[in-house]
DNA sequence: CTATCATTCAATTGTTCGCTTGAATGTTCT
DNA sequence: AGAACATTCAAGCGAACAATTGAATGATAG
């Protein structure tokens, strides 16, 4: 019975459940859907020691969800499939809709503010074409410089308020930052909105941006 | 830092995923996927004990997954969003694509015959409606009476064999069970064609042929 | 009100997990 | 070959989890 070819898929299916069931690993996979990086590199992002890093990308691996080559001394870490970006992005959702703790920490994020609906990637693609809107990324300056969507300035919480008199009061602002688990654009959008101008968040972030295939900047070092 | 808003976030995701970490909770949200059901009835179909069973649908409960509500003396536990079933569909699509054993126990249930693509829900339907096809509801005879496509014939593997001369030789069969994770109508396409008849799996299940809004017999008791 | 039934709670045990620490492996550079 | 570096392994600790058992709760029927 406990060897059924049922359970036994069971227990693959949980598997990679598991794999997702550690905060420390969510991370893990959002820094990985901004592209392939080495061990150091993710624990230095995530403030995970560098051995604790090391054993839950081990995790992941085991489960598929990332692969990994050596590359000189240094071992590189890149996702499997680009599905989990969806999966996490349904893990985003039903705890959006079913969890009353998150929709509370989401709003407290806006600060009380009621958050507009995010612009659709459709949207803001078309947007960027006419030239009606400012994108700002939000999210570190070495992300940005190793892809970033095109025309969008990066920027980051601290900096926004001396970015201010720069911006176009009559453009309407999108904010993006790592993914749907990113907190940056909330805060962003909620500080801007609070400054007058208006502003919302790109729905998805830049990996999903990539993933319907639309255009990326990329900084050659 | 460990109460930043962002480690909230995604601790509330973890415990979504973390829910779907075991295997007798995904069995337990197939079951429901089928329909609401009470603790017992649950127990019964999943093999658990009634206790164990009772902790599991409140670790579900406490993720968001399903809602309960007494009617009677019985609990009543029911799936709360629909959206479980992509995420769990998710999560058999990653493991069939990224794990290595996953692939090969789906072989071993077709006995060594490389089982042909499934059936989409949109060429069934058509094909219901000019008469072409079989179908076979491979599922508990009490499930198939709560609720099956019109037209349905319920049969069990070990009925299969009794079934055979009944069946239109001409005619294309397709075998569907409770949804993603049921195996049975693996078994009964690799049954079937072992005895020459064209057979094929139906994508997805019941749960998801009702989610398209298609239509479902319903046997009044 | 009491008996009965379905479910939940509480206490227990063995197991796994997440993280830390320190040593071991494997690769590159000189 | 030896030094320096990135990653992995191994052992240990406290916490959380899965399953069992037996008692407690809550609703209904007589």
């Amino acid at each position: 019975m406990s060897t059924s070819p049922k359970m036994a898929l069971l227990e693959e299916y949980a598997l990679i459940a598991r794999a997702l069931s550690a905060p420390a690993r969510l991370m893990l996979l959002e820094q990985l859907a901004q592209g392939p990086r080495g061990v150091e590199g993710l624990a230095d992002k995530t403030g995970l020691t560098v051995a604790n890093c090391s054993q839950h990308l081990q995790l992941l691996r085991r489960a598929g969800l990332v692969t990994s080559h050596r590359e000189g001394k240094a071992v590189i870490y890149e996702l499997a499939d680009a599905k989990t970006l969806d999966l996490m992005d349904l893990l985003r959702l039903l705890a959006e809709r079913n969890l009353a703790r998150v929709e509370q920490i989401l709003r407290a994020l806006s600060d009380g503010q009621d958050a507009p609906e995010p612009v659709s990637r459709d949207e803001l693609a078309a947007r960027l074409a006419e030239g009606s809107v400012t994108v700002l990324d939000m999210r570190p300056a070495d992300e940005y410089e190793s892809a970033h969507i095109p025309g969008a300035i990066n920027t980051t919480l601290a900096d926004l308020e001396r970015l201010l008199p720069a911006l176009d009061a009559n453009k309407e602002i999108v904010a993006y930052c790592r993914g749907p688990y990113c907190v940056y654009s909330h805060q962003a959008v909620a500080a801007l909105r609070r400054h007058g101008l208006s502003a919302r968040r790109l729905e998805g972030g830049l990996p999903e941006w990539r993933e319907d295939g639309r255009p990326v900047l990329i900084d050659v070092g």
